[in-house]
DNA sequence: GAATATTGTTTGCACATACAAATATCATTG
DNA sequence: CAATGATATTTGTATGTGCAAACAATATTC
């Protein structure tokens, strides 16, 4: 009897659950344990990690667009918006309308921090090479990203 | 004019970008896209991916508690149960407290209708294995998910 | 056996994200 | 040049998710 229910134990570990198997549920686990870590670090600026890497972009590109952003960070127009509202109330960018479309700027705090982005996107970056190793992280975010492309492409 | 337009958005391709190189960006790229079939397939029945993955569970374990699925579906207890409310607000599933834990049960609608869902699952699964190829999917899915594992227990 | 700690679950609050519709500007066509 | 179509951006609304705190019930310790 107790034989019987260490198999049953065995078979319903998490290791081996039929979820694991499925792409749409691990995509979904590695995306939060990973948002996890990067919104802890970014934390600090009282940003997110979409925050960030939007700072990162209209620091470069000063005056970009938000369909551009939107492209380039693979998320919805509305999506962007939301967010640079975000960033405003922060005053890290500003924004300028030019016909129909908005220029976005970064502050000169949004300047001044950006060097401690960069900082605290490579210590994400560390944090889980650590875990992963650093080989594997390189294949398998090409792979994923890849992945995202073909799906965000192909549909 | 039509032939530099071509030219400019073949420079401006996203697997150029920096962000392609950084796992954090990805996972979250490729969990949105492959979210998006998801929600497609799964939406017929007015329920999100992880309302029908725990409907699959409740159904194949009656009386099983928050905990277990916060465990199993790697979501956090304060997310179970909101999902769980949203599944009685369908009535698929019913809630019966015992002590301190909470049971779960599926009704017989919610048990009704979970071939359906198993089928929707299939369904996902087919479309994006069309998408990468089945090999890949199998391969890439086991490395996620053995990178969500780690992350996860090693933070 | 009463006081304290631990465990399981639920709320309050906040946030990133998306869809659909609204709005505003530009382009095109009759 | 007016009307219609296309494009860029913003809102209204909704949802999944998590953290921290509250709450409830069990376990432990003195």
């Amino acid at each position: 009897m107790k034989e019987e229910k260490t198999i049953a134990v065995a078979v319903e570990t998490p290791s081996t659950s039929r979820y694991s198997a499925c792409l749409l549920f691990s995509a979904n686990a590695l995306a939060r344990a990973i948002t996890a870590i990067g919104d802890e670090e970014f934390g600090r600026f009282g940003i997110c990690y979409s925050h960030a890497y939007m700072l990162c972009e209209v620091v470069d590109q000063p005056g970009i667009t938000p369909s551009e952003l939107s492209e380039t960070l693979c998320l919805t127009p509305s999506t962007i918006t939301r967010l640079v509202e975000k960033l405003e109330q922060k005053r890290l960018v500003r924004r300028e309308s030019e016909g129909k479309k908005t220029l976005i700027y970064p502050t000169e705090e949004g300047e001044s921090i950006q060097p401690e982005i960069a900082a605290a996107w490579d210590r994400v970056s560390e944090r889980y090479s650590q875990v992963l190793g650093e080989t594997d992280v390189c294949q398998l975010t090409q792979q994923i990203f890849k992945a995202s492309k073909a799906l965000g492409d192909g549909i």
